[in-house]
DNA sequence: TCTCAAATAGGAATCATTCCGAAAGATAAT
DNA sequence: ATTATCTTTCGGAATGATTCCTATTTGAGA
């Protein structure tokens, strides 16, 4: 996982130019970065930085993060997408009462090459999610 | 993976009437049982069948079903569902290229009870795609 | 400092999907 | 078979996250 200075490094690394806009979304990303957060969010977080930044500047910018592998997206049907700092292989446990989203990491990798020699198949990336209900939620519907 | 006659039959268990949209519908999907249609398609394919079927009734049947188990959505970011009837643990391959989405048996299942363990998350839907490239499309990139 | 491609703002456009209300139809009971 | 009831269907309008468009601004190298 990126921290400041990486993204920055990344981004001149890759040609992109350091921006206020782009610092106030890499600072908004780092301080949520275990909550998977939205546009809307990240949106809302960045204008108390600066102001004056557009949602279509925090559109574009989630977008060259992710197409320039330094986020990932995790796209949902009719919801926004949110994005996941976190590059490595991992399920991501999506709760369906409060929506939160958290991070398991699989102890067995699966041997993706199996993939490439039975189905001839060339991976690129992968996304794992599993639904269902997080602790607190059990916790809360246990007791109603 | 469900036959006509036993669409048929959970439509009964569950209360659902069986109208002759319905039955278009089912139709189209078994006909299309290993490409993953999405609703446009079944859309005009189910017209064939049923000249005065409407688009709405095609997303109201296809959410009626996935909302029942009967069928599963796949959910993709600014694309049509596509919607798969396995309904087993498997991988989805996901073609960048062509959009072909093909099924994979994963030999090892992954052990979803440690995630209840450890995490605390009860698992209720899962969802693995790998995403990259078929060997149609890794063939015809190949001569280009 | 100058230059220019890249980035931004703001608003319009997109498009798969959902929502709505009225009309039609399936099913069970009579 | 007829009726009653509740579901389903239709068609079009609405939704909403995201993308597109274009004029303007700006970061960063020369």
């Amino acid at each position: 996982m990126l921290n400041k200075t990486e993204f920055i490094d990344q981004l001149r690394e890759k040609g992109l130019k350091v921006t206020p806009q782009r610092l106030s979304v890499i600072e908004t990303l780092m301080e949520n970065r275990y909550d998977h957060p939205g546009a809307a969010l990240v949106y809302r977080e960045a204008r108390k930085k600066l102001a004056s930044i557009s949602l279509s500047t925090v559109y574009a910018t989630l977008k060259e993060f992710s197409e320039h592998g330094m986020i990932r997206a995790l796209e949902f049907d009719r919801i926004e997408n949110r994005y996941d700092l976190d590059l490595s292989e991992h399920v991501n446990l999506v709760c369906l009462k409060c929506g939160s989203i958290s991070d398991f990491d699989l102890p067995c990798s699966i041997e993706t090459k199996n993939i490439k020699r039975k189905a001839g198949f060339v991976i690129t990336d992968t996304r794992m999610e599993y639904y269902g209900y997080c602790r607190n939620c059990m916790k809360n519907t246990l007791k109603e």
